[in-house]
DNA sequence: GTCTATACACCGATAGAC
DNA sequence: GTCTATCGGTGTATAGAC
């Protein structure tokens, strides 16, 4: 397995268990490598892993959201290709954020600024659609900012219900939401 | 100090690292009771001071937002007395939900029927001032799903962001949204 | 009830053979 | 690169003195 693909795997037990639950055994059986196997593509061990973990999401965000929201088709279809990649990115609201899970205990000191960043890059593309869209830029990022937070709201609903129906409401109604007058 | 002013502490503990992230040495210190004496007052440990807490959050709500929202004030009123202790028990945004926090990585399985069950008990609380207000009861339960969903993700952007204006926002809000003709 | 001491498993991390 | 073996530290939990 390569390190990319062993990336892939990582991110699976973070975000399932978040960084203090994400213990070495977990991430050696989810990768199918031994521990002396992390340690040799990740010298500095875990702490490299989650940092590893946050960069490969920040590539994707870029190329398949972020990309997407500049894109040149109309607001509201840049906003609905958002949507189908964040179903798919969630497991159709099955798994968690992984931003949400490193930014609980201790591990929330470790990567607050790039979790930071990669919020408000995605929160700002957003917002930047809506103002094309028309909307005053003060609206369109408060309108952004309640994107972000009702599909992490609908997240921690699922698990606390079992039950995905509500993100895929709220995915479902985004785009006239966002763009309505 | 008594087992319910230990279980306060215990509280806080959990909703700031979770069940895992909750070692006995921070559940130690944060009560100022030894270990000997933790066991003493939890005789099955840790999943037993996860338990108690967990049915401390339940009187709780039942008597700080359940009570409140039976109440004989109009809805829009009993709304308002909800957002004013949802307000108070998150501490403003800056603390984190301890039943969204038991809902992740192995201390989901344990407590999940027990998140589920207050959970719903909110949402279907919630509902029924929405009824009685003159929604359908379709209508009523998505609206509710939806203001628990929103006050959840609010945190998480809390946390995420550094910032806890989102979340004042969406309890300002609420009572308008949620009975929006 | 609270203390000290301790048992045993698991944690992250490293060493060295291959 | 991956293996086995192992280190020091910390995890939960217990025992027994006071």
């Amino acid at each position: 397995m390569s390190k990319d693909e062993a990336i892939a795997q990582l991110i699976s037990v973070f975000r399932q268990y978040g960084y203090e639950g994400a213990t070495l055994a977990r991430l050696s059986k989810a990768t199918g490598l031994g521990k002396a196997s992390l340690y040799h593509y990740f010298p500095k061990g875990k702490e490299e892993m989650a940092t590893a973990v946050l960069n490969h999401l920040s590539v994707w965000l870029e190329e398949n959201i972020l990309a997407l929201l500049r894109g040149s088709g109309k607001p509201d279809e840049r906003i609905r290709a958002m949507g189908k990649n964040v179903n798919q990115i969630y497991d159709q609201g099955e798994q968690a954020c992984l931003l949400a899970m490193l930014s609980i205990g201790e591990s929330h000191h470790l990567f607050h600024t790039q979790i930071q960043q990669v919020l408000n890059a995605w929160i700002n593309a957003l917002a930047q659609v809506l103002v094309e869209a028309g909307l005053e830029t003060g609206e369109a990022r408060l309108r952004a900012e309640d994107a972000i937070l009702q599909i992490q709201g609908a997240l921690v609903l699922a698990r606390g219900l079992n039950d995905t129906t509500p993100f895929q409401r709220v995915l479902q109604r985004l785009p006239k939401d966002l763009l309505k007058p």
